[in-house]
RNA sequence: GCGGCCGUAGCUCAAUGGUAGAGCUCCAGAUUGUGGUUCUGGCUGUUGCGGGUUCGAGUCCCGUCGGUCGCCCCA
């Protein structure tokens, strides 16, 4: 029986593979002084739907718990965060650093880089209004990628600033309601004909078209880029207009990773969200975040070759020539695992020959050899890259595999 | 929700409408106290599933399920 679709099994060398992706997002994350936080993969489905309608609904995976409560799968973690926040904000000082890698569920139809999981990487700053901040996130996201190896040939932050548009549809009294349309056709210029956006926006064709083509004034943005600059991550950043996210609570600076090739979807996404707490936990803080997915970031990590399956091995195999003293190997075999050394030995009687090549393949540096001489205190240890072998006293064997 | 392409052994794939195969992996032996090579042997299939056409279907047709790529949508 097959995986369930969109969902998938991680054999081992995937899993290695999952750990090396959430090693580095931890890390970095760390180092830029975020703690981790989780909460529930299932929460009540109205977290969401008072966060973005009941349209939501249709894409997520919710059904009737057993106690009659409306519950879903989490499909972003920014509404359990918010509800965390909401609750405690109180118990900690501002700014809130944040991180967690929940693994999060949307039920739709699978296409290249989009599953029905994921595991994405979240980073949200609370408390902080100063545009200090989306530096500080933006420059997180960099560096997020870069400890995978990638640089800016790689990759490209598009920076955009949603404020900027907000104004400039004011500007324009454009009633709120038509905004939506209007950032659709804005965010679906790159991909489609240039008549069919013009069509789209109208009166503010000729005028949009111009900010998207040769960009705009934005403090904000100059502010934000001064910031990565002085950081050295200037490069990295690239202003774009078309960028406007597709979600309705985000009011500033917003930014979106993606790989230079344009092969890809967006690695990450993310920006301010100044409203959000308030709208949903009725705490007035403003906060920005971003989101990165582990399946396009690996897609792209393995295209780059920086992905190396990592061969999960033990360091020393216990040999055992004479069934006779299997329980002194397992003697040796439990002292070394209990001084930290990961070890194995054959579970059923084998040849010399097959265990020395179990050695081999389970990827160990040395093998033990347990015969007549455990009589004596002496074990045999089989350098087995240069195959050179020596007897030593069993008391010295942890010295000698750890030298 | 819509469309293109694809479903054959655990994996990668062959097979003009005419007896379902190869490579790799795995297991064992050659090799009775010392490993990566080599050689030999062995295992695995309702050809995704259900109908239909045909003397005969892996092959053609319809449906369905699954995969994949795109559309819609979007974190």
């Amino acid at each position: 029986m097959p995986s369930l679709p969109g969902f998938r099994d991680f054999y081992p060398a995937d899993c290695a593979l999952r750990n090396t992706v959430f090693a580095a997002w931890r890390s970095t994350a760390q180092r830029y002084g975020f703690v981790e936080y989780d909460g529930p993969p299932l929460e009540e489905l109205e977290l969401y739907t008072k966060k973005s309608g009941e349209e939501i609904v249709g894409q997520l995976y919710h059904f009737v718990d057993k106690g009659e409560r409306a519950v879903a799968m989490r499909s972003e973690m920014t509404p359990t965060l918010a509800r965390m926040v909401a609750a405690q904000h109180r118990d900690y000082k501002k700014p809130i650093k944040w991180f967690s890698i929940p693994q999060v569920f949307r039920y739709e139809r699978m296409q290249r880089g989009r599953l029905r999981e994921h595991y994405q990487f979240n980073c949200d700053l609370i408390g902080e209004a100063s545009l200090e901040a989306d530096v500080e996130l933006i420059a997180l996201c960099i560096d997020t990628l870069r400890a995978f190896g990638l640089n800016e040939k790689d990759f490209v932050i598009r920076l955009s600033d949603r404020q900027f548009w907000v104004d400039f549809l004011k500007s324009k009294q454009v009633p709120e309601e038509k905004w939506y349309e209007v950032f659709q056709a804005i965010d679906k210029s790159e991909r489609q004909p240039r008549e069919k956006t013009t069509e789209l926006l109208g009166a503010l064709a000729e005028e949009v078209l111009n900010i998207l083509e040769h960009g705009a004034a934005s403090e904000r943005l100059d502010i934000v880029e001064n910031g990565l600059k002085a950081r050295g991550l200037g490069d990295y950043v690239k202003r774009d207009f078309t960028v406007v996210r597709g979600l309705a609570y985000y009011t500033g600076v917003v930014f979106e990773a993606f790989d230079r090739s344009g092969e890809f979807r967006a690695i990450a996404g993310g920006g301010r969200y100044d409203n959000l707490l308030n709208n949903l936990g009725g705490v007035d803080l403003p906060a920005l975040g971003f989101g990165m997915g582990d399946v396009v970031l690996t897609e792209l990590l393995k295209q780059k070759g920086l992905l190396k399956p990592s061969t999960a091995s033990i360091q020393a195999f216990v040999v055992i020539p004479d069934e006779a003293f299997r329980a002194e190997a397992a003697g040796v075999l439990q002292t070394l695992r209990e001084a930290g050394i990961a070890a194995d030995m054959p579970l059923s009687p084998a040849k010399m020959g097959k265990q020395f090549q179990s050695a081999e393949e389970r990827g160990a540096t040395h093998a033990i050899v347990v015969d007549a001489e455990i009589k004596n205190g002496k074990v045999a240890v089989k350098t087995l890259a240069d195959r050179k072998q020596d007897v030593v006293e069993l008391a010295s064997l942890v010295a000698v595999l750890r030298s």
